[in-house]
DNA sequence: GCCAACGTTGGC
DNA sequence: GCCAACGTTGGC
């Protein structure tokens, strides 16, 4: 099972919104590396749930229910999308300060390239946060 | 609100 | 196909 991180700011789509619909496609991905990511998620990899913009931090995890299929609101029909399901909150949010603290999560992507909206975790860094946020 | 990073567009 | 200009994202 591989990990990811997915990015959204909570004045669009936020963690409670994730809960309450339980399913839910990721859509709007217009990003290429973002695109590419998301091609390579399998059923039953899992996803932080991060807020950028507004928190700065991992808010809870979801798993992937349905692999990559043309997203529903690009009309080029260029892009895809995944769904996602909400599996838990995390009990204590980690955030991007935390993150960027801890020298080991130096090559993060989400450090790295604070602009992409998915991205791989490795399943150190996986259970590093897991640990911090008490899952 | 500013600015750095980075993706996209369009002229050549 | 290159690259400058421009737009967008997201942290601060």
């Amino acid at each position: 099972m591989a990990f990811w991180l997915v990015k959204s700011e909570p004045d669009a789509f936020g963690w409670p919104e994730q809960v309450k619909n339980k399913v839910e496609p990721w859509t709007g991905v217009r990003n290429a590396l973002a695109a590419k990511n998301m091609s390579a998620m399998a059923k039953g990899d899992r996803a932080f749930f991060y807020h950028s913009n507004i928190g700065k931090e991992i808010v809870g995890i979801v798993e992937v229910v349905r692999t990559a299929y043309p997203d529903p609101s690009d009309e080029t029909g260029r892009w895809v999308c995944v769904d996602m399901k909400a599996v838990k909150p995390l009990k204590q949010p980690v955030t991007l300060a935390a993150i960027k603290a801890d020298p080991r999560f130096a090559d993060m992507a989400l450090v790295r390239q604070s602009r992409l909206s998915v991205g791989p975790v490795s399943d150190e860094h996986w259970k590093m946060i897991c640990d911090m946020g008490g899952v």
